[in-house]
DNA sequence: ACTATAACTAACCATTCGTTTAGTTATTTA
DNA sequence: TAAATAACTAAACGAATGGTTAGTTATAGT
């Protein structure tokens, strides 16, 4: 009937999401990303409704992009070896394509903790549980530890990747290795 | 000369400190820091300059309030386990006077990486600098490990202390404690 | 080719931000 | 007690925020 879109919603929301990533959500603007996404602000709104929606298809795609470390990490059978190889790979992905730190999920996560989004904490809190599940399962192959000791060790885990996560903004790559090597030195 | 004013500044900067805390930098406006502080904008400019310098006090005040764990850590002897009594004490700290979550200092960290306020990114990087010779020192107690050892190890804790000041912010104090004891495990 | 209509531009909302300032009140000191 | 002045109140500042809308342009199907 009418003209077309002369952008693509896949390619402004990638552009969306690496500055969200860069920025966390309270700090980046509207503007920063018209800017950025290369279009102007009623398209923006006519295609993602607000700001959190845009943000929401943010993560979605964030999501894609870390899904294929996801998918290897589940469908391999080494035990321990695979989380840390999965420790290693989460790393890796936050030193590509610019200046973007940290993982964005826990980036979020943090910027979120205090605040009431019912639809982000969601999202967010079912990324972490299904995260210890994973752990919990590749810490039973080829294990006789009891299940106590286990969760303990979901537990940790869970915890050094949050905060692995959060060093990855500010420490070096030296200190990061030298991190994960010593959180597996023991398990 | 004149009148005398009717608060005290100490006072209300720990008030202003606890809001800060909660909230992080950006997301406490002055209308909230009114009302927490219960003196005016005009009071809170004269006494403090603007909202940096308000912060700037803050972060004083909250390191002026964990100088007792530094000053027992530091002149503790029995090396590591002094780290892990630091580590819990850091931990308690965050868990009194109110729903204050994770360590201010952190929390700043990671709020500012991104930014460029030269002020607060120097504040940073001092504090992480003597922690970490902190940990060197504590290590290097009753040790025969060589040098390198001792760094990495000094790594190690570094982003756990680090990691663990971000998850406290959203885990529970069980699966805090099991991190804890779990990271003085590979020690 | 015409028209309906979606995509676009750009100016403009109301609100909130950190900060300032004009005007008032209280109290210290001489 | 009276003058000087710091502490106070409250309103307003310009800039920036997320979000909207009136008006224009391009293109789809008839």
């Amino acid at each position: 009937m009418a003209r077309n879109k002369k952008y693509s919603e896949t390619v402004v929301v990638e552009k969306a999401m690496r500055l969200f990533w860069r920025n966390g959500y309270a700090n980046t603007s509207m503007q920063m990303l018209e800017k950025e996404m290369g279009i102007n602000k009623f398209s923006i709104y006519s295609s993602f409704g607000n700001k959190q929606g845009l943000f929401l298809e943010s993560l979605k795609t964030y999501k894609g992009k870390i899904g294929s470390i996801f998918k290897e990490f589940k469908n391999s059978n080494n035990g321990i070896e695979d989380i840390k190889t999965f420790f290693y790979n989460s790393v890796k992905i936050c030193r590509v394509d610019g200046n973007e730190k940290g993982c964005l999920v826990t980036n979020t996560y943090n910027e979120f903790s205090e605040k009431e989004d019912e639809i982000i904490n969601e999202q967010m809190t079912s990324f972490m549980t299904d995260l210890k599940q994973l752990f919990i399962e590749k810490l039973s192959i080829n294990s006789n530890k009891d299940e106590e000791v286990i969760l303990k060790q979901a537990n940790y885990l869970l915890l050094a990747k949050h905060g692995l996560a959060a060093a990855s903004r500010v420490n070096t790559e030296k200190e990061i290795e030298d991190y994960i090597e010593m959180t597996f030195k023991n398990l």
